[in-house]
RNA sequence: GCGGUUAUGGCGGAAUGGCAGACGCGAUAGACUUAGAAUCUAUUGAGGAAUCGUAAGGGUUCAAGUCCCUUUAACCGCACCA
């Protein structure tokens, strides 16, 4: 051989030509067709990029490359989510500015990316907190306040008594809070929300049209929670007062069974009726408990049901006309449905151990196959009414519409669809994000700033340390603060709380189409050529929330006019995770964690790339092998040794246009995988046979080109005379040379295989019994024969 | 509890209902070498064999890892959602 595969000098002479040369810039040309291929931009931690990152950048890195040479004009961008939490708490603890540790940090990302090799326009780079950019999300931020899609409300929130700051639930796991182990108490506050429900229908519809993986839309679906029912209202009698108490329920058809109301601790008919009930103090006692218990409790709680009957008042089931007691309880939710339930408990599991805590009636209303003395009775697709008067007979199916159609015609209830998913709580008391564009005037209550002073630039800070009293640090800034009401020039105040993460990205991928522009979010001419991100991929971690919420935007924007398509990704895939050796997830504290730079160090960048696509199934998670990781290297010195077995000699032993279309097919479906076990089956043809030609080694570099780019760039310069690989195009192939004259085909003997026989392709079930000799029959005699041409052939003998 | 995903050699993993185990790792033997590493060549599911083998049990089919039913285990998401 005549030179070492130096993988760390040709890495770097390639990276060098790529970045200095700008080649992976894009600019817009209607003469070409696009492509856009987004990866989720990275948070740019201190402890740099994971090997996760490489993963779920690689994928699509792969689909890039190859659509250029197929002569699209890709744009491949990449960008941070710089605002969080994670920067925030490591600048108080080096006691450095965020702003000084997120450019560092970016740095260090663009260096580690770069030292990959992937092929991003590094001059489209957007930074979430670059003022540039929140001008935008702020500028979004305001649309919707102004179309009434943000509001104010009050609501509880997870509260560190000791740390005296709220805390968002990923950082109160289990009523614990993160920062100091203290227990973590639940906080009336004011929170603002973004009225995400009001398009839960048209993110749950539009889905249907979209090219996301199975797995993520059922998610999706879940997320959104869509349920229907009817709302009923039951009156609710005190010796003096009366109430109209609307509760919601699927299962309309149940309520000749209902047999007592819940209300939620928090429901306001609790406080109406405050002059009458009978055993308030209790009532109010039990409400304060339900207030201090922690999630986890309450999930605990599940089993065991707590509650208290509200004395002095009654209620009456609209149907049976009966009185029913009314009990406070808090397996009912405030948040969802109306806070209030009728009780069912022969048909739902809750109410009823509800029901035999508390010794109530269960009256059974569908007769199904199960003892109601023992067990409830829930399932929707069988039994009959009984005890349901008019619905007598009917299955559930039908006695749903029947009741729903009664109780509308009676004034009693109507049709109601809820939705789980909750409007989306939009602000964090937090220095590192975007301040919220808002002056609270004593006045005039909520008054968005003027457009024309964005962006609202997050002032500088000395001490972002939480204030005791649980607002943002932003509000110790005063003369920040306090400002003139815009609309009456009252002195007002600013907003202090900032945005959350999720705000920064539920726009970028529009923000990359355009990443200067100084009029709009996204410049319209740019918005024009690049459309829908055509193909999304990133971690299943991210398909609700993020997924949600920046379909949320883009829809938004698409209802105002400000970009062409509503739904903003047609294909979404979801990459696996990288587990450590050992099979459990890589985390600091196992000690299990593979740090890239280490093996680009020990083997280069296109040995880790290429394995990180060959570990498995790229959608599964998959454990990290340091054995494995040699394979591929040496799978890329065997590469590399081609260069020295060029010989035109006739072969027969390698149909290349079927390894092209095995290849091109596996690249398209994200199987990276086998695609490269194709390509290893390939060179150990060249191998066994000695030799490659100049047009096999040409095609094998190219289709080997987007996996691992430099190493196949320095071979096709070598081998073509200084020609750039990523100048050429994508290998093709005739469809009739992938057909072969002669095919191999198993026998089987009764579903046994007994033989292999080769025959013409198109030979018929005649040929193919003529090549058939007794002793593969065993001297049994023939009862049927099954022969799928070109495929198999089955004998049935007996 | 509900929803989803998964289960194949010693390991990672391949298989439009049609030859189970492609490809890689590891292992064994040999070549090269003073020696090792690297590299190359061969073998490598189990079993003496007939045969048996895709988490367990049933079924459909000429043919099942793949389709259907029952069960088990692991992982992920949601979770008292009415």
């Amino acid at each position: 051989m005549a030179d070492i595969y130096n993988f760390k000098f040709i890495e770097k002479k390639w990276q060098k030509y790529w970045y200095e040369n700008k080649i992976f810039h894009v600019t817009e040309d209607i003469n070409k067709k696009k492509f856009y291929g987004l990866i989720e931009f990275p948070y740019p931690s201190g402890v740099g990029m994971h090997v996760g990152h490489i993963r779920a950048y690689a994928g699509l890195e792969v689909v890039a490359r190859k659509r250029r040479l197929e002569g699209y004009n890709v744009l491949f961008p990449i960008g941070y989510d710089a605002f969080g939490l994670p920067t925030e708490n490591y600048a108080m603890k080096v006691k450095k500015h965020p702003r000084i540790i997120t450019d560092e940090n970016i740095r260090n990302f663009d260096k580690q990316l770069r030292s990959v090799g992937f092929s991003f326009d590094f001059d489209r780079v957007v930074d979430t907190t670059d003022p540039g950019y929140y001008h935008w999300t702020q500028w979004i931020f305001l649309q919707m306040f102004k179309r009434g899609l943000a509001y104010k409300s009050k609501t509880m929130v997870n509260f560190c008594p000791q740390c005296k700051v709220v805390l968002a639930n990923e950082e109160s796991q289990n009523g614990i809070c993160d920062r100091c182990g203290a227990e973590v108490v639940q906080k009336e506050k004011d929170v603002w929300f973004l009225k995400i429900r009001q398009y839960a229908e048209r993110l749950l519809n539009n889905l249907s049209s979209l090219d996301y993986l199975d797995r993520i839309k059922t998610e999706q679906i879940n997320w959104i929670g869509k349920s229907t029912g009817a709302e009923v209202t039951f009156k609710v009698k005190s010796a003096d007062k009366d109430y109209d108490l609307v509760v919601y329920t699927t299962r309309p058809d149940t309520i000749y069974g209902a047999t007592f109301l819940v209300v939620s601790p928090e429901h306001p008919m609790l406080k109406y009726f405050a002059d009458d009930i009978g055993n308030l103090s209790e009532i109010e006692s039990y409400q304060k408990q339900a207030l201090l218990k922690k999630e986890f409790e309450r999930i605990q709680m599940n089993k065991d049901k707590t509650g208290i009957k509200v004395m002095g008042i009654d209620a009456v089931n609209p149907i049976t006309g009966k009185i029913i007691p009314v009990f406070s309880a808090d397996y009912v939710m405030m948040d969802y449905g109306t806070g209030a339930i009728m009780a069912v408990p022969a048909h739902d599991t809750r109410d009823y151990e509800f029901a035999k805590k508390f010794n109530l009636p269960i009256v059974e209303v569908i007769k199904g196959d199960v003892d109601i003395s023992v067990e409830p009775y829930i399932a929707k697709d069988g039994g009959e009414m009984i005890n349901s008067g008019f619905l007598n007979g009917m299955s559930v199916k039908q006695a749903i519409p029947a009741m729903i159609e009664y109780m509308k015609k009676n004034g009693l209830g109507k049709p109601k669809t809820d939705y789980k998913m909750k409007d989306w709580a939009f602000n964090r008391q937090r220095y590192w994000g975007e301040p919220i564009p808002i002056i609270n005037c004593p006045h005039c209550g909520q008054v968005p700033i003027s457009e024309s002073e964005l962006p609202l630039k997050l002032p500088d800070l000395a001490d972002f340390e939480p204030t005791d009293d649980a607002t943002s640090p932003l509000s110790k800034l005063t003369d920040w603060v306090n400002v003139k009401c815009p609309r009456c020039g009252a002195p007002a105040k600013r907003e202090t709380d900032t945005m959350p993460q999720w705000a920064g990205s539920s726009w970028y991928f529009l923000r990359y189409m355009s990443p200067d522009c100084p009029y709009a979010p996204v410049s319209r001419d740019a918005n024009e050529y690049w459309r829908q991100v055509d193909w999304y991929n990133g971690g299943m971690e991210h398909v609700t929330r993020h997924l949600i919420y920046s379909r949320f935007w883009n829809m938004f924007l698409y209802d105002i006019g400000v970009v062409k398509d509503e739904e903003p990704y047609k294909k979404r895939t979801a990459q696996g995770l990288i587990l450590g050796a050992d099979g459990e997830k890589m985390s600091k504290s196992r000690g299990n964690v593979i740090n890239p730079d280490d093996v680009i160090k020990e083997y280069g960048a296109d040995t880790l790339r290429t394995f990180i696509l060959f570990i498995g199934d790229y959608e599964k998670p998959s454990p990290w092998s340091v054995e494995g990781t040699r394979g591929c290297f040496r799978f890329l010195n065997r590469v590399w040794g081609l260069s020295d077995m060029i010989k035109e000699t006739e072969t027969n032993d390698l149909n290349l246009a079927a390894v092209i279309k095995k290849v091109s097919d596996d690249y398209e479906s994200a199987k990276y995988n086998t695609a490269i076990a194709q390509l290893m089956g390939t060179i150990n043809v060249f191998y066994s046979r000695g030799s490659v030609t100049k047009y096999e080694l040409d095609t094998f570099l190219k289709l080997l080109y987007p996996v691992a780019p430099h190493i196949c760039s320095e071979m096709y310069e070598k081998i073509n005379n200084g020609a750039k690989i990523n100048e050429t195009d994508w290998p093709t192939y005739k469809a009739e040379e992938l057909i072969e004259n002669e095919v191999e085909i198993p026998v089987q003997v009764n579903g046994k295989l007994r033989g292999r026989i080769t025959v013409s392709r198109e030979a018929d079930q005649d040929d193919v019994m003529k090549c058939v000799n007794d002793e593969i029959l065993g001297g049994k005699s023939i009862i049927k024969i099954v022969y799928v041409k070109g495929r198999i052939l089955n004998i049935v003998v007996k």
